[in-house]
DNA sequence: TATCTATCTTAACACTGTTCAGATTGAGCG
DNA sequence: CGCTCAATCTGAACAGTGTTAAGATAGATA
């Protein structure tokens, strides 16, 4: 019942425009992960369900299990998703500086800039429980974006490898930690964009106060 | 509802083992709150509900509603005591040391220690949105928390009050992301006691890193 | 054209948080 | 001591949720 009006007839399709007609949706699975990026973008990591998302892809609720299993299947995908774009945001970010540590304060400051615009798909990244996360496509994505620190770290470091690892994990830890407090607004509100700038300057100061400018340190 | 108090102490007997029975329960926020946290150590953040909480406690679902008004009131309150559990670690650890510099590595420590040994709470305490998230004590519990950053660093920076501002989000922000990562895993396994303890090494060359022991910088 | 098979629906199940009328009971007051 | 009363808790209901099994549909294949 209620079919919702989706485009029944195709009939003079000129430009084959949408083919989701009942039963055989044609694309269903990048349909489900789109709405479900929506409802994060709109409502945040805890707004999503399965059902609103079979809902807005304008399925029934046992649709999506054909294709992803399950609601940590689905989100998965999202996930992957998501790490896909930090990974490429980070390497625009550092492709845009020269001088390692200008890379690396620029990584810095995308990292946040994309937890704070995508808070939803951000939190959902890291909500290991809600995910498949063992699932060997999404460690990869995980892995590569972690990686785009670690590339720029090592030419900073410039000392063993093990060295270049902790600096990896020093910066990653900074960012994100800086992040997720600041979407718990433990920095101040983060909701409109006046709020975001002021909390990205605090940021620039604490990338500032850890990796400065001159080779003189504190 | 919502009228504190009473704690019904019914005085005289020498010895008053257990006065849970019917309908008045007699202690019933304390147990709730009991509950709660054992669920958190358990099965973690995620695996809270209130219908298990009462179940747990020995009353019917709608029980906790005249205490706690909802889910989200009674994890304030676990989340209230939460912090200050977190904020006497840091306390601690802070007061076995002399020296600001070794004072703030051992509270980053004792931070990432908490966490990893307490991950439920951990999680429900930064998760915004299962709490109150305006309530007065628990804003007041945070910022408690935080402040005993502050204090520790504000010796060590020596600067304006802003520098000091800046230095203490940067530590908060290295211990928290450190811990978040390391709850999902991303230094490796962290489930067992000797998992534990190397990320916890790995934490220890990342704060010696951006803190270094000795006056000179990298 | 007939069959096959992936895809999707329908219906059900066991959960969840929350609400509301009513049962219970301890405590204070006459 | 007995009564009332307000606080406390129950029972039942409601609207949701994710997941599953059985059946309907339709595109692709032979």
């Amino acid at each position: 019942m209620k079919k919702q009006a989706s485009s029944g007839k195709r009939s003079a399709g000129a430009t084959r425009p949408k083919p989701e007609p009942g039963y055989h949706h044609g694309e269903l699975q990048e349909t489900l992960i789109a709405a479900s990026e929506a409802i994060l973008a709109e409502q945040g990591a805890e707004g999503f369900t399965l059902r609103e998302a079979a809902r807005r892809a304008g399925v029934s609720p046992a649709a999506p299990s054909h294709h992803f299993g399950n609601a940590q299947g689905l989100l998965t995908e999202v996930a992957i998703r998501g790490y896909d774009a930090l990974a490429e945001a980070l390497r625009a970010a550092a492709s845009g500086k020269q001088g390692a540590r200008d890379k690396l304060h620029a990584q810095g400051l995308a990292y946040v800039d994309f937890a704070l615009r995508h808070p939803g798909r951000f939190q959902m990244m890291f909500a290991n429980k809600r995910l498949v996360a063992d699932d060997a496509r999404l460690k990869q994505a995980s892995r590569a974006a972690g990686h785009a620190f670690e590339t720029v770290v090592s030419e900073l470091v410039a000392g063993t490898a093990k060295e270049a690892k902790t600096a990896a994990a020093a910066a990653w830890s900074t960012v994100h930690g800086f992040a997720k407090l600041a979407l718990e607004e433990k920095f101040g509100s983060v909701r409109n964009e006046s709020g975001r700038r002021e909390v990205m300057m605090t940021l620039d100061q604490v990338l500032n106060y850890l990796w400065p400018a001159s080779a003189a340190r504190r």
